[in-house]
DNA sequence: ATTATCCGGGG
DNA sequence: GTGTACGGATAAT
């Protein structure tokens, strides 16, 4: 197939990009596969530019300034390659502009500061080439991407990093084919285990002990491996080396045989790949794992989250850094560790091993490091499963804001948010703003703005609650009032006032481009959701792009609020949540005005009372509401719930805001706000409050009294089972800087005189004991405990758990305490 | 209440 | 890399 004379076209996917100068020109390495499951790299000149606005500029003696331009540096001259005039808009107005072209990505920076102190105004100064390039060509990563040219062999880049490892295709033309994703995919996740004692990590004392690999191929094949430099297993997946430096030479051929696509981690740019980088360094071992030989490059610490990893030509998956930044809200946990992760989203945990054992294990050269083996591979293994569960949602969002896979894993929301309207800023020949400065961001961070509307409940026990809610309340806000920057206080009309802001008001007639952009997003997503319903098309990766649409869409509001945004727009934030107000409020006054009793509200959602009206009657008042709703807003019913119980504020009769307990027709527990799962607080505390939530919301009120009552008993015999009782507090810098001793502090201390290294971060356990003196006298080490403490126990944790609840039932904590009392529940029912 | 600092993930 | 985190929670004032 290869002719290397003639031009040919070919297919193929996209996966890795980079750029290279060479002889003044800079050119895309762009590494992708074919249908066959070969790599190629495609080599494609790309033009770096910014934007010279022209409009009130003498263009004859500014071409002339251009056509001598020369400036010193030590090397790389940066050069004007040409320029030419065009139009964009931006923030509505048209402006005349020069497209600079240069040599190379970083003159753009140069010149155009250059060409600023000149008093110029420059655009697209700070957009990565890369991307730049990927958003011009209309190119997709991970889709089908067809290109015309020809094959080279023995291709120089000009960087003498050594040979190219795969065939080298030289483009003239380059064009997406369609959007079909690249689904066969080669991975390998790799993990490392070190010396440690007292958790530190010290790269540059501490050996590697273990890198750990699961790999996984087009075909489905699985490759296990653990490297180790000691003899202590048969296992037939662990393979001995002589020493450190030999095990990392190894992981060096591995990695270079195996040649994936894509190399994942667990928290890999922070510590495994630093880690590498800095043991390997010491021995003098080169990591040329570049599929172009260049090194692997670190930036960054093994001991900060800072910095990433990449080897060029193998996309490097930081999959906890995914998790982390875009796909954690989908997901309930409030730990990002690996186990905590891969048990909600895989249903497998990570091996259980003492990790403190491991050092003195090594020393020994226990029979126990086998135990250790095994988890580094189940580490591997989890890390690997969860990049491939994933890689729909990572395809999906690659394809949908058109950056490479390697860059958006690494993004924050606002940024994902601001590639998309950047790209769709092509299309709609918009100029994009330029990021605020540093004055300006330290001005936009001062200026706030109020949120969503709480309606105050009254703390009580209801049946039959019907909740409705606003569909995507913020984004259908902002594409039914036109609410963007340019059609703020437009000059035509002034017919949209904004509710509690008068001062301001978004042009009727003609569109901004932001809620343009945003109204796209919402009808795309209904499309992809009327496909997945259809069951036309894989349904998985639909799903995966409903979810990144919706998110996405979720994300415009806070995006013209936040203040490094390109369009920050305070008075559209502002208008968005006043307008979020005003229609809940008008929402709760209809539902009285008809006769129902609202209970509680927040920002988009609505608490009925069904009292003795019927459901039919509710959903009527639904629809009415719906009749009058702007653009794309809808009130949605959310659900009925056969009872409801909303607590006091402490301290005070008022009702506690975002606070409350439902459950459903199912009997599913639906708890909002209540302190049931922090970690100070101890295990019988937890458990108590939620036990009695799920009795008294189902009516089992005599029950969940004497459940309690029953618990102070055996809680006041000294019959609770102490693992319930240990409270857990985080040691957060040297026990000698506490200024305050509190309990935490003064078990940390004990732990030392008993030989134990302190360091921040570790989670001290203890139970308060029986005796007398201040608390910190009588917090003990769980394992030294004969006699808990009853009294504190009951008054600041189990009381403290549940009185607000029994308090909206009638009942005080005496009460509680004294069998006998009756009364107070008739006037709730 | 408000401001400053710490922390995450990893061994 | 057309660079140098960030947002939430907790402690201190």
């Amino acid at each position: 197939m290869m002719n290397h004379k003639n031009s040919m076209e070919i297919d193929f996917y996209p996966f890795d990009f980079e750029y290279k100068v060479k002889e003044d020109k800079t050119y895309l390495h762009i590494y992708a596969k074919l249908k066959d499951n070969k790599k190629i790299c495609v080599i494609h000149e790309f033009k770096p530019y910014f934007y010279v606005k022209i409009n009130d500029i003498d263009t004859q003696e500014l071409a002339k300034r251009l056509k001598n331009f020369e400036i010193e540096t030590t090397k790389d001259i940066p050069k004007i390659v040409s320029w030419e005039e065009t139009e964009k808009e931006l923030l509505g107005k048209n402006q005349k502009l020069w497209k600079v072209k240069v040599n190379y990505p970083r003159a753009v920076s140069i010149i155009s500061k250059e060409l600023s102190s000149w008093g110029l105004d420059c655009y697209d100064t700070d957009i990565l080439f890369i991307h730049s390039y990927l958003r011009d060509n209309k190119i997709l990563p991970m889709t089908l991407v067809k290109a015309e040219g020809k094959f080279q062999e023995n291709y120089d880049d000009g960087h003498n990093n050594g040979e190219l490892k795969i065939p080298a295709f030289i483009a003239d033309k380059i064009e997406q084919v369609n959007t079909e994703s690249m689904v066969r995919i080669k991975y390998l996740a790799v993990d490392i285990e070190c010396y440690s004692k007292h958790k530190e990590i010290l790269p540059e004392q501490n050996p590697i002990l273990m890198i750990g690999f699961y790999g996984i191929d087009e075909t489905g094949n699985v490759f296990k491996k653990v490297l180790t430099w000691k003899d202590y297993t048969d296992l037939d997946y662990v393979e001995k080396l002589k020493d450190e430096k030999e095990m990392l030479l190894r992981f060096k051929e591995i990695i270079n045989e195996y040649q994936p696509e894509i190399i994942t981690g667990y928290f890999s740019d922070g510590f495994d790949f630093p880690y590498i980088r800095i043991r390997a360094d010491k021995f003098n071992v080169k990591l040329d794992l570049g599929l172009d030989g260049s090194e692997l490059i670190t930036s960054g610490k093994a001991d900060r989250n800072i910095g990433s990893s990449k080897i060029k030509g193998i996309v490097h998956i930081d999959i906890f850094k995914f998790i982390r930044y875009i796909f954690g809200k989908n997901l309930k946990t409030d730990s990002y560790s690996l186990d905590a992760v891969a048990s909600e989203i895989l249903g497998s945990k990570k091996h259980e091993v003492d990790l403190s054992l491991l050092a003195p294990a090594w020393d020994n050269n226990s029979k126990e490091l086998e135990k250790f083996a095994e988890y580094n591979l189940q580490d591997a293994k989890l890390t690997l499963e969860l990049c491939e569960k994933l890689m729909p949602d990572i395809i999906e969002f690659s394809k949908i804001v058109g950056l490479p896979i390697f860059d958006l894993i690494r993004m924050r929301f606002s940024k994902l948010v601001e590639s998309y309207i950047l790209k769709r800023a092509i299309e709609y020949n918009v100029l994009a703003p330029n990021k605020p400065g540093k004055a300006e961001i330290e001005q936009r961070f001062e200026e706030t703005y109020q949120g969503g509307f709480v309606y105050e409940p009254t703390p009580g026990m209801y049946k039959d609650i019907i909740v409705f809610d606003f569909k995507s309340l913020y984004p259908t806000i902002i594409t039914a009032h036109n609410i963007g920057p340019e059609s703020l206080k437009c000059d035509c009309c002034e017919e949209d006032i904004v509710p509690e802001k008068e001062e301001y008001w978004f042009c009727t007639k003609k569109k901004a481009f932001l809620p343009v952009v945003l109204e796209n997003l919402i009808l795309r997503r209904s499309e992809v959701k009327k496909l997945i319903k259809e069951k036309k098309g894989e349904v998985k990766s639909l799903e995966a792009r409903s979810y990144a649409l919706k998110i996405l869409a979720n994300s415009f509001y806070g995006y013209m609020g936040f203040f490094g945004a390109r369009w920050y727009c305070l008075e559209c934030a502002r208008s968005t949540t006043a307008y979020a107000r005003d229609y809940i409020k008008k929402t709760i006054d209809q539902a009285i005005k008809k006769g129902f009793k609202v209970i509680y509200a927040d920002t988009d959602s609505c608490f009925l009372l069904l009292g003795d009206k019927k459901r039919e009657e509710a959903f009527a008042f639904m629809y009415e509401i719906n009749l009058d709703l702007p653009g794309q807003m809808e009130l949605e019913y959310e659900g009925q719930y056969p009872r409801g119980i909303f607590v006091a504020a402490k301290g005070s009769d008022k009702g506690a805001k975002k606070k409350y307990a439902l459950i459903d027709q199912e009997g599913r527990m639906k708890i909002t706000g209540f302190e049931t799962v922090r970690r100070n607080w101890s295990l019988l505390a937890k458990e108590v409050q939620k036990k009695v939530l799920g009795l008294v919301l189902n009516d089992k009120i005599e029950e969940s009294l004497n459940y309690v009552r029953e618990t102070i008993k055996e809680l006041n015999s000294g019959k609770v089972e102490l693992d319930k009782l240990i409270i857990k507090t985080q040691i957060t810098k040297e026990l000698s800087a506490y200024s305050s001793i509190g309990p935490h502090v003064a078990v940390a201390l004990k732990m030392e005189d008993k030989g134990i290294k302190i360091v921040p971060g570790m989670v001290v356990q203890y139970i308060i004991t029986k005796g007398t003196g201040l608390i910190r006298e009588k917090a003990k080490l769980p394992e030294e405990v004969k006699e808990y403490d009853a009294n504190y126990y009951l008054n600041n944790q189990l009381l403290p758990s549940v009185s607000s609840i029994f308090l909206v039932l009638g009942y005080k904590e005496e009460d509680l305490l004294n069998e006998g009392k009756q009364e107070g529940l008739s006037k709730f029912f």
